[in-house]
DNA sequence: ATGGTCGCGGAGCGA
Protein backbone atom coordinates (compact mmCIF):
# COMPACT_ATOMS: atom_id res chain seq x y z
CA UNK A 1 0.00 0.00 0.00
CA UNK A 2 1.45 3.68 -1.13
CA UNK A 3 0.82 5.92 1.38
CA UNK A 4 2.07 9.60 0.15
CA UNK A 5 2.39 13.25 2.23
CA UNK A 6 1.71 16.69 0.21
CA UNK A 7 1.38 20.15 0.84
CA UNK A 8 -0.54 21.22 -2.31
CA UNK A 9 -0.54 25.15 -1.28
CA UNK A 10 -4.10 24.78 -2.67
CA UNK A 11 -5.95 22.20 -3.82
CA UNK A 12 -7.81 24.39 -6.51
CA UNK A 13 -4.77 25.90 -7.97
CA UNK A 14 -2.53 22.59 -7.96
CA UNK A 15 -5.96 20.27 -9.22
CA UNK A 16 -4.54 19.69 -12.70
CA UNK A 17 -0.90 18.56 -11.12
CA UNK A 18 -2.81 16.40 -8.56
CA UNK A 19 -5.17 14.38 -10.69
CA UNK A 20 -1.79 13.56 -13.29
CA UNK A 21 0.40 12.85 -10.50
CA UNK A 22 -2.82 10.01 -8.80
CA UNK A 23 -3.01 8.62 -12.73
CA UNK A 24 0.52 8.37 -12.69
CA UNK A 25 1.64 7.00 -8.80
CA UNK A 26 -1.45 5.69 -8.10
CA UNK A 27 -1.06 5.99 -4.55
CA UNK A 28 -3.51 4.42 -2.36
CA UNK A 29 -3.83 6.62 0.38
CA UNK A 30 -2.76 10.75 -0.02
CA UNK A 31 -2.24 13.24 2.70
CA UNK A 32 -2.81 16.52 1.85
CA UNK A 33 -2.40 20.18 3.84
CA UNK A 34 -2.91 23.19 3.15
CA UNK A 35 -6.15 22.72 1.06
CA UNK A 36 -7.33 26.67 1.44
CA UNK A 37 -10.58 25.70 0.65
CA UNK A 38 -13.67 24.84 2.96
CA UNK A 39 -15.10 21.43 2.41
CA UNK A 40 -18.24 23.00 0.23
CA UNK A 41 -15.68 23.86 -2.01
CA UNK A 42 -13.63 21.23 -2.11
CA UNK A 43 -13.05 19.70 -5.73
CA UNK A 44 -14.74 16.12 -5.08
CA UNK A 45 -15.79 14.78 -8.04
CA UNK A 46 -13.01 14.79 -10.39
CA UNK A 47 -11.07 13.04 -7.71
CA UNK A 48 -13.55 10.29 -6.77
CA UNK A 49 -13.71 9.66 -10.40
CA UNK A 50 -10.40 8.19 -10.07
CA UNK A 51 -11.67 6.17 -7.44
CA UNK A 52 -10.55 7.95 -4.19
CA UNK A 53 -12.92 8.49 -1.29
CA UNK A 54 -12.40 11.71 0.41
CA UNK A 55 -12.15 13.00 4.17
CA UNK A 56 -11.90 16.79 4.41
CA UNK A 57 -11.27 19.08 7.03
CA UNK A 58 -10.71 22.65 5.55
CA UNK A 59 -11.13 26.56 6.23
CA UNK A 60 -10.98 29.71 3.63
CA UNK A 61 -7.55 31.35 2.94
CA UNK A 62 -5.36 29.34 4.95
CA UNK A 63 -4.65 25.74 6.76
CA UNK A 64 -7.18 22.85 5.62
CA UNK A 65 -6.02 19.10 5.40
CA UNK A 66 -7.70 16.26 3.20
CA UNK A 67 -6.70 12.60 2.74
CA UNK A 68 -7.96 10.81 -0.13
CA UNK A 69 -7.95 6.63 -0.06
CA UNK A 70 -9.17 4.03 -2.57
CA UNK A 71 -9.96 2.13 0.73
CA UNK A 72 -12.22 2.29 3.23
CA UNK A 73 -11.83 5.03 5.74
CA UNK A 74 -12.70 4.41 9.39
CA UNK A 75 -11.86 6.19 12.65
CA UNK A 76 -12.07 9.40 11.15
CA UNK A 77 -10.98 12.14 13.35
CA UNK A 78 -11.34 15.93 13.03
CA UNK A 79 -8.97 18.38 14.88
CA UNK A 80 -7.39 18.04 18.12
CA UNK A 81 -9.14 17.13 21.02
CA UNK A 82 -8.54 19.83 23.48
CA UNK A 83 -9.01 22.65 20.50
CA UNK A 84 -13.11 22.44 19.96
CA UNK A 85 -13.20 25.25 18.00
CA UNK A 86 -11.38 23.87 15.58
CA UNK A 87 -9.72 27.45 14.53
CA UNK A 88 -7.29 26.39 12.60
CA UNK A 89 -7.99 23.13 10.54
CA UNK A 90 -4.42 21.23 10.88
CA UNK A 91 -4.77 18.17 11.82
CA UNK A 92 -7.28 14.84 10.28
CA UNK A 93 -6.70 11.79 11.58
CA UNK A 94 -7.73 8.09 9.47
CA UNK A 95 -7.93 4.29 9.91
CA UNK A 96 -7.36 2.00 6.61
CA UNK A 97 -6.07 -0.94 6.27
CA UNK A 98 -5.49 -1.17 10.01
CA UNK A 99 -2.89 1.63 9.70
CA UNK A 100 -3.95 4.68 12.29
CA UNK A 101 -3.03 7.94 10.02
CA UNK A 102 -2.81 11.13 11.62
CA UNK A 103 -2.37 13.70 8.76
CA UNK A 104 -0.82 16.99 9.95
CA UNK A 105 -0.14 20.78 9.28
CA UNK A 106 2.01 22.16 11.57
CA UNK A 107 2.03 25.98 12.55
CA UNK A 108 4.94 26.79 10.30
CA UNK A 109 5.86 30.09 12.82
CA UNK A 110 7.50 32.20 11.14
CA UNK A 111 9.79 33.38 13.32
CA UNK A 112 11.96 32.16 16.74
CA UNK A 113 10.01 33.59 19.56
CA UNK A 114 7.16 35.30 18.21
CA UNK A 115 3.35 34.28 18.80
CA UNK A 116 2.86 32.00 16.03
CA UNK A 117 6.28 30.44 17.39
CA UNK A 118 4.75 30.02 20.93
CA UNK A 119 1.19 28.76 19.01
CA UNK A 120 3.81 26.08 17.19
CA UNK A 121 5.10 24.90 20.62
CA UNK A 122 1.85 24.26 21.58
CA UNK A 123 0.47 22.37 18.50
CA UNK A 124 3.13 20.02 19.35
CA UNK A 125 1.94 19.85 22.89
CA UNK A 126 -1.21 18.96 21.69
CA UNK A 127 -0.15 16.48 19.27
CA UNK A 128 2.06 14.57 21.95
CA UNK A 129 -0.46 14.66 24.20
CA UNK A 130 -3.11 13.48 21.50
CA UNK A 131 -0.68 10.65 20.20
CA UNK A 132 0.27 9.25 23.95
CA UNK A 133 -3.93 9.14 24.71
CA UNK A 134 -6.24 9.00 21.77
CA UNK A 135 -3.36 6.83 19.74
CA UNK A 136 -2.07 5.12 22.58
CA UNK A 137 -2.64 1.46 21.42
CA UNK A 138 -2.56 1.85 17.63
CA UNK A 139 -0.02 -0.65 16.82
CA UNK A 140 0.57 0.59 13.04
CA UNK A 141 0.78 4.35 14.05
CA UNK A 142 1.66 6.95 11.04
CA UNK A 143 2.11 10.62 11.75
CA UNK A 144 2.48 12.24 8.36
CA UNK A 145 2.42 15.58 7.04
CA UNK A 146 4.11 18.79 6.93
CA UNK A 147 5.79 19.19 10.41
CA UNK A 148 7.69 22.43 9.86
CA UNK A 149 10.56 21.01 11.63
CA UNK A 150 14.33 19.78 10.38
CA UNK A 151 15.73 17.30 12.45
CA UNK A 152 19.45 17.86 12.27
CA UNK A 153 22.17 19.45 9.34
CA UNK A 154 21.32 17.30 6.92
CA UNK A 155 17.75 18.04 6.09
CA UNK A 156 19.25 21.61 5.38
CA UNK A 157 21.01 23.18 2.34
CA UNK A 158 23.14 25.83 4.31
CA UNK A 159 23.12 24.73 8.20
CA UNK A 160 25.12 27.75 9.56
CA UNK A 161 22.68 30.19 7.91
CA UNK A 162 20.04 28.50 9.60
CA UNK A 163 21.10 28.03 12.99
CA UNK A 164 18.61 28.66 15.44
CA UNK A 165 16.46 29.84 13.04
CA UNK A 166 12.73 28.70 12.21
CA UNK A 167 12.14 25.69 11.16
CA UNK A 168 15.74 24.26 12.52
CA UNK A 169 15.39 25.90 16.38
CA UNK A 170 16.21 23.92 19.00
CA UNK A 171 13.01 24.04 20.97
CA UNK A 172 10.75 23.28 18.07
CA UNK A 173 13.17 20.09 17.46
CA UNK A 174 12.98 19.17 21.07
CA UNK A 175 8.73 19.59 20.89
CA UNK A 176 8.47 17.47 18.34
CA UNK A 177 10.96 14.85 19.66
CA UNK A 178 8.93 14.81 22.93
CA UNK A 179 6.09 13.64 20.10
CA UNK A 180 7.99 10.81 19.47
CA UNK A 181 9.46 9.73 22.48
CA UNK A 182 6.29 7.06 22.82
CA UNK A 183 8.38 4.95 20.07
CA UNK A 184 7.96 7.02 16.59
CA UNK A 185 10.89 7.28 14.25
CA UNK A 186 11.59 9.11 10.99
CA UNK A 187 11.16 6.59 8.33
CA UNK A 188 13.55 8.40 5.56
CA UNK A 189 16.57 8.22 7.89
CA UNK A 190 15.41 4.37 8.54
CA UNK A 191 16.05 4.29 4.59
CA UNK A 192 18.81 7.05 4.10
CA UNK A 193 21.35 8.14 5.87
CA UNK A 194 22.83 11.00 3.45
CA UNK A 195 21.85 14.95 3.42
CA UNK A 196 21.09 16.78 0.70
CA UNK A 197 17.37 14.83 0.55
CA UNK A 198 14.88 18.28 0.42
CA UNK A 199 10.99 18.13 0.39
CA UNK A 200 10.44 21.86 0.78
CA UNK A 201 11.95 24.68 -1.81
CA UNK A 202 10.72 28.59 -0.88
CA UNK A 203 9.48 30.34 -4.12
CA UNK A 204 10.55 33.53 -2.65
CA UNK A 205 14.93 32.64 -2.87
CA UNK A 206 13.89 30.69 -6.25
CA UNK A 207 15.69 27.54 -3.85
CA UNK A 208 14.62 24.95 -6.20
CA UNK A 209 16.44 26.48 -9.19
CA UNK A 210 19.30 26.52 -6.81
CA UNK A 211 18.48 23.59 -4.63
CA UNK A 212 17.94 25.59 -1.73
CA UNK A 213 16.05 22.88 0.33
CA UNK A 214 14.54 22.42 3.82
CA UNK A 215 13.48 18.54 5.06
CA UNK A 216 10.19 19.31 6.32
CA UNK A 217 7.76 17.00 5.35
CA UNK A 218 7.92 13.85 7.22
CA UNK A 219 6.79 9.94 8.08
CA UNK A 220 7.11 9.06 11.72
CA UNK A 221 6.32 5.40 12.29
CA UNK A 222 5.83 3.30 15.13
CA UNK A 223 8.13 -0.03 15.40
CA UNK A 224 5.02 -1.91 13.58
CA UNK A 225 4.64 0.58 11.15
CA UNK A 226 8.19 0.93 10.24
CA UNK A 227 8.29 -2.72 10.21
CA UNK A 228 6.31 -3.24 7.64
CA UNK A 229 7.82 -0.28 5.33
CA UNK A 230 9.26 -1.13 2.24
CA UNK A 231 10.36 2.07 1.12
CA UNK A 232 10.51 6.02 1.28
CA UNK A 233 10.88 8.36 -1.92
CA UNK A 234 10.52 11.88 -1.84
CA UNK A 235 9.04 12.53 -5.71
CA UNK A 236 11.17 15.50 -6.42
CA UNK A 237 9.60 15.57 -10.28
CA UNK A 238 6.68 17.47 -8.43
CA UNK A 239 8.48 20.32 -7.60
CA UNK A 240 9.49 20.62 -10.94
CA UNK A 241 7.51 22.45 -14.37
CA UNK A 242 4.54 24.18 -14.68
CA UNK A 243 2.31 25.96 -11.27
CA UNK A 244 4.16 22.81 -8.92
CA UNK A 245 3.99 23.61 -5.31
CA UNK A 246 6.52 24.78 -3.12
CA UNK A 247 6.91 21.35 -1.50
CA UNK A 248 7.12 17.69 -3.19
CA UNK A 249 5.15 14.85 -2.18
CA UNK A 250 6.52 12.07 0.03
CA UNK A 251 5.57 8.71 -0.69
CA UNK A 252 6.21 5.52 1.47
CA UNK A 253 5.12 2.02 0.42
CA UNK A 254 4.25 -0.56 3.56
CA UNK A 255 3.51 -4.09 3.40
CA UNK A 256 0.14 -4.66 4.84
CA UNK A 257 -0.04 -7.83 4.95
CA UNK A 258 3.21 -8.47 6.40
CA UNK A 259 2.65 -5.77 9.70
CA UNK A 260 -1.00 -7.46 10.06
CA UNK A 261 0.41 -10.57 12.64
C1' DA B 1 21.14 40.78 -1.24
C1' DT B 2 16.95 40.85 5.76
C1' DG B 3 15.52 40.57 -1.05
C1' DG B 4 12.69 37.36 -3.79
C1' DT B 5 7.29 34.51 -5.28
C1' DC B 6 3.09 32.24 -4.64
C1' DG B 7 -2.27 31.79 -3.35
C1' DC B 8 -6.25 33.93 -1.88
C1' DG B 9 -9.16 37.61 -2.81
C1' DG B 10 -9.49 41.64 -4.43
C1' DA B 11 -5.64 44.73 0.41
C1' DG B 12 -2.70 42.52 2.94
C1' DC B 13 -1.59 38.15 5.22
C1' DG B 14 0.70 33.77 5.61
C1' DA B 15 4.31 30.91 3.89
Amino acid sequence: MKIATWNVNSIRARLPRVLAWLEARQPDVVCLQETKVVDELFPREEIEALGYAIECFGQKTYNGVAVLSRSEMTDVVRGFPNDPEDAQRRVLGVCVQGYQILNLYVVNGREVGCDAYERKLILLEDLRQMVCTRYADAERLILTGDFNVTFDDRDIYDPEAWRDRILCSVPERDALGRVMECGLADAFRHFHDEGEHYTWWDFRTRGWQRNRGLRIDHFLMSPAALDSCRSILIDRDERDGEKPSDHAPVIVDVDVASAAQ
